[in-house]
This record gives structure tokens, sequence and C-alpha cells, in this order.
DNA sequence: GCCAACGTTGGC
DNA sequence: GCCAACGTTGGC
């Protein structure tokens, strides 16, 4: 089963927000390689909640994918940010996944200790001026990172 | 708030 | 198809 990695600017949706409700629905990925690792994923593989743009970036806890990708319905709604006015009912380019809580790290693995890893130098998470929001996850880089809790 | 790095858009 | 201009991401 894959393993991936995504991340989420917490004010907006955060790994907590995702305990509470237990279960959501990732949407507004507006890159198409991130989409595309959406619509590789498969019901119950796991990912890395990275919480982005805050000020403790890093990882925050575990997610599961709870069903392979659909079309992203903000992409049709003209009051979502995600809005995207070429999209129609018929022709949706943008993809999301519904996802389910697993569990909240006591602490974020924060950002410099990631980079610090040899382990996971390969990710794109840690290269420089690197923004993709959705990628996988090797299973020695899991293995790696759920080393360093 | 700044700004480097990146992806997308659109004129030509 | 090229590429300059633009908007966005995301760390700091």
């Amino acid at each position: 089963m894959p393993y991936w990695l995504m991340k989420s600017e917490p004010e907006e949706f955060s790994i907590l927000d995702l305990k509470e409700l237990g279960a959501g629905r990732w949407d507004g990925v507006r890159n198409y390689q991130a989409r595309n690792f959406l619509r590789q994923m498969i019901r119950g593989d796991l990912f890395f909640f990275y919480h982005s743009s805050c000020a403790t970036p890093g990882i925050a806890g575990v997610g599961r994918i709870a069903g392979s990708a659909y079309p992203d319905p903000t992409a049709l709604d003209p009051n979502s940010p995600y809005y995207d006015p070429k999209a129609s009912e018929a022709k949706n380019r943008w993809s999301a996944v519904d996802v389910g809580f697993v569990e909240h790290f006591d602490a974020v693995i924060t950002l410099p200790r990631l980079k610090q890893a040899p382990a996971l130098a390969q990710m794109s998470l840690v290269q420089k001026g690197s923004r993709l929001s959705v990628m996988p996850v090797s299973e020695s880089e899991w293995q790696a990172i759920q080393a360093m809790r």
C-alpha cells in the first residue's frame, strides 16, 4: 500500500480539524502533478499530514485515504476560493479525495528536522523551491519519518 | 511582510 | 511553440 504526504495550511484545515471531524475532503488542489498523485491514491493508503505556511511547518499526524479520487466539487462552486471558471459538470479537470483521521502526533516533526535526515534527501518536500503539495513517500522514507517521532 | 522559486497564462 | 509577465506557494 502506497504512502503519501499532503500539505495543508492549518488555518485552513489542520490535523486537529480532521481529528474533530473524523473525516474530510481533500480538495482545492490546483496543480497537475499533485492532482495526478491524488488520482493514484487507493482506499486505505496512509498519508502524513503536513502543516504549511504556519509558525511551525512540519508533519503533524497521519490520515488515511477513504476512497479513490473524484471530480473536485469546489472547482464548480463560484463561491469557493478554488473555483475554476473553466470547469463544468461535464468537464472538470480537478480531483479530490476523501480522507479519514488516524493519528495526531504529540509534537510536530519540524521541517528543519526533516531536512536534516539523510534518508529523506530525495523527497520533493525538502528540495529547495519545491511547492508540490501532494507527493509520494517511499516505504523507507515512511519508516524514517516514523522513527523521528 | 518579504521574496525566491515555481507553474500558468496569453500574446505573438 | 516561445517566453515574458503574472500570480501563487511557502519558508523565513
